[in-house]
RNA sequence: CGGGCUGUAGCGCAGCUUGGUAGCGCGCUUGACUGGGGGUCAAGAGGUCGACGGUUCGAAUCCGUCCAGCCCGACCA
């Protein structure tokens, strides 16, 4: 960094892209790998973010009737055992708690001793301990619908990590409920579906498809999945989020009965959905550029910066007191249910390294104030939507009564510049030979940058997707919602009901 | 769990072939000069060279064992 680079982060991402991503995520300073190989270390500014998304969503679980609460972090084996598919989908990935006690040994370290009788499972996922809950809190039909919701920490012991995107350990929120009726929980499981499609488009500036997922795809124990799919900058899909209609499967595993209306002894119907830690990775690759992390304003932890420059001025005081003024007329503002969040940095460093430090957090507004601002009563403001190098000089009282709506309309910039990246990347593919072009990789580029969604008819047969997968690496991400038109499959020559969504994933 | 690679200062690395008491860049500390741009100069702090054992007068360097991490595969929010 000692010669003046073109952009703050190297590799650029049309260099190296997985490189890119973990350099933004160092240089916005969001979080570090761990001495545990696979978990990572949240620092504060990815944190701040994560605690929006939370305060957002957390809302809206409330607004569709949602409490929150908490059940063990550990699984007794057996519950797990329960649901055969379930197990299934799991059991590679859990970590396992045999010992309840350290002792002294031999050499001097500590090991393991008091075996379990029974080994404690640390939860991927909490169906079957909720379930449990479930099959004892629910009696009549008058307990339905019971909606819960937690906020947790998971563990699945992944073979390859990658920070928020796959990690050992990570933070996320999964939703619970049961139902009287099928019906009922297909229309919930759907209606989280939305909520968190309404949640990417206007609090991420992320727009996604929803759909469901193949057999292949499905979550285990799942009758039905459903999915927000979002496009990253290099093109490959992202899972930002998952509704899982379970049918009757858990609660006949683990007896989640009521008495009906009618007098009938039934089973309930349960649904179950989450999103992670991973929405950051999500939103990292939507918007960031070259210049760093890009945050769009409704999830930012600073709104705007106040940078007082002060080496020229005989009375600096008098800059940083007019830099209070200014940020007490922003922080009284309100913006999505929160008050506009100023800093003032008046860190004693070089102007051109602070000022690159807040580009690389991605602080949307950022203003410079100095001795001729002060004189012009005005702020020299930048905007993170924008080229880093370009700055306008507002005055205060315009900035100030304009503030909001220039945050509005960076969070309407980024996620019109999302959409349309995805539109321009996604076609319509109807033979297989333009499929595998569409998806080579380009030759002699190590990290190439290529393809995106390919919207291609399938005729469902399990085997074929198999062999795309193997073949290509290539996947339906989801079988959209629409009606769709029928058509031909292009692998098989079979018929197709509709076109679903192909391409490489995270 | 298979294939390849790497462990030396907070981070990134050189030194190892041809053993001789540890070096560079960034970062950090202090001071000066700077100043609307990711500085300049000077002076400093910081390492039992992954662990254990062997060969040797002497091991970061040679040999052995172990441990950890990274990359590529199979699996995944």
């Amino acid at each position: 960094m000692a010669k003046a680079a073109k952009t703050a982060i190297t590799p650029t991402r049309s260099e190296n892209y997985p490189e890119w991503f973990q350099q933004v995520v160092r240089a916005a300073d969001m979080a570090e790998t761990s001495p545990v190989r696979g978990c990572m270390v949240i620092k504060p500014w990815g944190y701040a973010i994560w605690e929006n998304m939370q305060r957002v969503l957390d809302g809206m679980f409330k607004a569709t009737g949602h409490k929150n609460a908490y059940f063990p972090l550990f699984i007794p084996k057996r519950f797990l055992e329960k649901e055969a598919e379930h197990v299934e989908g799991f059991a590679k990935e859990c970590a396992v708690v045999t010992h309840h006690r350290l002792e002294a040994g031999p050499d001097g370290g500590l090991v393991p001793a008091g075996e379990l009788e029974e080994p404690l499972v640390v939860r991927p996922t909490s169906e079957t301990i909720i379930g449990d809950a479930f099959s004892r809190w629910v009696e009549s039909y008058r307990d339905l619908p019971l909606l819960i919701n937690q906020w947790a920490n998971v563990v699945r012991w992944e073979m390859r990590t990658r920070l928020f995107l796959r990690t050992a350990e990570f933070l996320w929120q999964e939703g619970h409920t049961a139902h009287a009726t099928e019906e009922e929980a297909r229309e919930h499981t759907i209606r989280m579906l939305n909520v968190y499609a309404d949640f990417a488009r206007d609090s991420m500036a992320m727009p996604v498809l929803t759909g469901e997922k193949t057999a292949a795809e499905r979550f285990p124990g799942a009758v039905e999945t459903f999915c927000i799919e979002g496009m990253m900058q290099d093109r490959k899909a992202l899972q930002a989020g998952t509704s899982h209609f379970l049918g009757q499967n858990f609660s006949k595993a683990q007896d989640i009965m009521f008495l009906g209306e009618d007098g009938e002894r039934q089973h309930a119907w349960t649904t179950s959905w989450g999103v992670s830690t991973r929405l950051i990775g999500g939103l990292i690759m939507t918007h960031a550029d070259d210049d760093g992390l890009v945050l769009p304003p409704r999830l930012a932890p600073v709104h705007v910066v106040i940078m007082p420059i002060t080496f020229k001025s005989d009375e600096p005081e008098k800059i940083i007191n007019y830099c209070h003024k200014v940020a007490d007329d922003l922080r009284v503002q309100a913006f999505h249910g929160r008050h506009l969040e100023v800093e003032i940095d008046d860190r004693d460093m070089r102007g051109g390294e602070k000022n690159w430090s807040w580009v690389k957090k991605g602080v949307p507004i950022r203003i410079e104030v100095g001795p001729r601002d002060m004189a012009e009563d005005a702020l020299f403001t930048a905007r993170r939507d924008r080229p880093a190098k370009e700055k306008e000089s507002i005055p205060r009282a315009e900035f100030i009564a304009n503030a909001i709506q220039m945050l509005e309309d960076i969070q309407q910039t980024l996620h019109d510049r999302a959409l349309s990246f995805r539109e321009e990347h996604t076609h319509e593919i109807d033979s297989e030979s333009d499929f595998r072009d569409f998806f080579a990789a380009p030759k002699g580029d190590p990290t190439p940058v290529h393809g995106g969604f390919a919207l291609t008819h399938f005729c469902g047969d399990r085997a074929m997707e198999e062999k795309i997968k193997n073949d290509m690496g290539v996947t339906v991400r989801c079988v959209p919602m629409d009606e769709g038109e029928p058509g031909t499959c292009p692998f098989t020559g079979q018929p197709s009901a509709k076109r679903l969504v192909w391409a490489k994933s995270y």
